[in-house]
DNA sequence: CACACGTGGAA
DNA sequence: TTTCCAAGTGT
């Protein structure tokens, strides 16, 4: 995602000749909010700021629909971090389940435990202590801070990062990561209040997951259409290379998949032979039970394997 | 900074 | 059946 200051100017200066409305991307789009919201239990009244943190954690990488019953479950069993931290680590990655990368739920764990002792059980409303947290990066730390505690942060993820770079530059998709740049030229299209801008955060978040989608965006379902820098060029296809694609099955990460799915089905101890049989590959299950050995994902105790206790 | 890291829904 | 890709983080 490019954003110059002329792209900038040119979409704020399209907008503001519409007559008598509210003139900026972010009060369209908040108002457009509004009415379409998805009703997502971690975006209820009642959620708890805890509630919050689990749920962006699960959402990374992860859709909406695969999210949804785990995080139910999840606060249902450990309603605040002190429940979570008083359980072993593997519980968490049980529960963790096939929601997918599982170093995810031990470092949930290792969250919540930070919070115990470092902020007495609560979470930490400011980003630096967010961000000193486990698991929790430039995205998660904003995300908190504006949706749990309604403060006005730039709030950026895959689809902001697409939905500025169409509607603003023009271009057909933002970039693989967050820059500094990219915060900044978000930071510049929210409104000054808090709450506003927390509003127009998830604002943002919510047109580019289920409107101005990564394929077959539904452009005619859009508040922006007619003013999307994009759609006025074009629709211009992305330009350079197309990231390369990832094969999943027979990779190492498949094979991480395969243990972790028998140690999450036990309750004993497994033995390696009950691990030998998941793959034929001797080599690559060694390179695979190492991987999660050193991640602290498997404990080994003599010739058997368990979760972390 | 490029890469590793799971799993499955949808086209 | 393939291919894309989904609210990223840590190294």
């Amino acid at each position: 995602m490019t954003v110059t200051a002329n792209s900038f100017t040119a979409l704020s200066l399209r907008i503001a000749t519409e007559p008598n409305t509210q003139t900026t991307v972010a009060s369209i789009l908040t108002r457009w909010y509004e009415a379409n919201a998805r009703d997502l239990a971690w975006r209820r009244p009642g959620a708890s700021p805890w509630g919050v943190l689990v749920s962006e954690v699960m959402l990374q990488q992860t859709q909406v629909s695969r999210v949804e019953p785990a995080w139910q479950r999840w606060m249902e069993r450990w309603p605040t971090p002190a429940h979570l931290a008083a359980d072993p680590p593997g519980e968490a990655i049980r529960a963790w389940d096939r929601l997918g990368y599982p170093r995810r739920a031990l470092r949930l764990h290792a969250c919540a435990a930070a919070i115990v002792e470092r902020h007495d059980g609560e979470v930490p409303d400011d980003v630096e202590a967010l961000l000193a947290l486990p698991g929790i990066g430039t995205y998660t730390a904003r995300a908190v801070a504006a949706f749990a505690f309604r403060q006005r942060h730039p709030v950026v993820d895959t689809n902001v990062r697409r939905v500025v770079a169409r509607a603003v530059a023009g271009e057909a998709d933002g970039g693989a990561n967050t820059t500094p740049a990219d915060l900044r030229a978000v930071e510049a299209l929210l409104p000054g209040d808090e709450e506003a801008a927390a509003r127009a955060s998830i604002a943002f978040m919510e047109l580019g997951a289920v409107v101005c989608t990564a394929r077959a965006p539904r452009c005619e379902e859009c508040p922006l259409i007619g003013d999307c820098a994009w759609r006025l060029a074009g629709s211009p296809p992305s330009e350079g290379p197309s990231r390369r694609s990832q094969r999943y099955h027979g990779t190492d990460r498949y094979v991480r998949g395969l243990l972790m799915a028998v140690l999450r089905a036990s309750d004993d101890p497994v033995p390696a032979e009950r691990l030998d049989a998941v793959w034929p590959d001797a080599d690559q299950r060694r390179r695979a039970l190492d991987g999660l050995l050193t991640d602290g994902l498997v404990r080994q105790r003599d010739k058997t394997f368990t979760l972390p206790g």
